[in-house]
DNA sequence: CGTACCTATGCAACTCGTTGCACTGCACCT
DNA sequence: AGGTGCAGTGCAACGAGTTGCATAGGTACG
């Protein structure tokens, strides 16, 4: 398993509050793996429990107390432990597939719609991340490091969203052929 | 959620065992909605009872016996209602993103080594579809209907393992570079 | 003034997915 | 004779992920 370990990563990056960790998620770990608030709570009082994260109250004005938590050293040992150990390739998972596959058994027009709502949702979170490698990394060449390895992860999401738009053009090309 | 479709699917266009639904997820509906053999024995049952589908016992000499679902009208109507429902657009969730993010905080020569294990897995993967490909559509251009729409999905896996194994390419050489 | 959204945490209930195991019987290999 | 693998179904337990709701004060809009 493995959000356990996103967000030690992140913690590593910088100690923050559930929250905040909900929304870094939402910004830049989350495309590879996406998680909800609810799930992070949760997480995070485990591994407090476990010993992996330290927190610390902190108390604010006009807004709520928040806990803001920390790597503590068995969470950086379990890091590493981790970081070692093989992970299985992730497999596609995209329910659009299997309404392709079911296209002709129910209306192929709806089914059709579908595909091109996708493909502008995908085209969509595309241009999103193509304008945070402009604004954060505008000369790639020069990376090195930490900041590297965060261009490098920004630049599979280019890759998977290029990739899921490209296919459903040909699968919009070829159904369009299909019924002249 | 579905699951149910993507059997509802598969039995649409030809009656099985849950044994049988499992291998055929193995090697084609499986590309876009994997399942295990638990998973499937129990959304059966499920189905049956909710009369989505109904099974026949069929006893078999030295082999034991096994129960051969076909689909139902509730379920030609359920999985009808299904293909005109919006569906979310797919989300990529891969452990290596995460692993290659927090690279600096363990051994990065580990993490490379992990990524060319994920590589080659990938393009091995690739290689099954592409054989696919050339085994049962050698003429894409003539493909209609049911045929075409299968040719698209197994398409999709296509473009997903190559668009995998293009990425860690680019991780690889840029590591490379940066260790030099 | 009401509505809605943001910060901030959390419970409860549920569904979905994974893992390990159990039982039967045949075929095949060593 | 013993191990592995295939065909076939299934339980039990757990872990992961989703959804709806609750609380509470602050800001911003019309």
């Amino acid at each position: 398993m493995a959000l356990e370990h996103a967000i030690l990563v992140s913690l590593t990056e910088r100690a923050g509050s559930g929250y905040e960790l909900a929304r870094r998620f939402d910004r830049s770990i989350g495309y590879f793996w996406p998680a909800t608030h609810q799930q992070i709570y949760r997480v995070l009082r485990r591994m407090d429990e476990a010993g992996w994260v330290k927190h610390t109250e902190i108390a604010q004005e006009g807004r709520p107390d928040k806990k803001v938590y920390r790597v503590a050293a068995a969470g950086q040992a379990e890091l590493t432990r981790w970081l070692a150990e093989p992970e299985d390739p992730a497999v596609l998972r995209d329910g659009l597939g299997v309404k392709l596959r079911g296209a002709s058994l129910g209306s192929l027009d709806v089914v059709f719609k579908e595909i091109e709502r996708h493909r502008a949702e995908h085209a969509t979170r595309l241009e999103v991340y193509r304008s945070i490698q402009k604004r954060d990394f505008p000369k790639p060449a020069t990376l090195r490091g930490r900041d590297l390895h965060q261009y490098l992860v920004l630049r599979g999401g280019i890759r998977a969203e290029e990739s899921f738009t490209a296919w459903c053009d040909e699968v919009i090309e070829a159904l369009r052929k299909d019924n002249r």
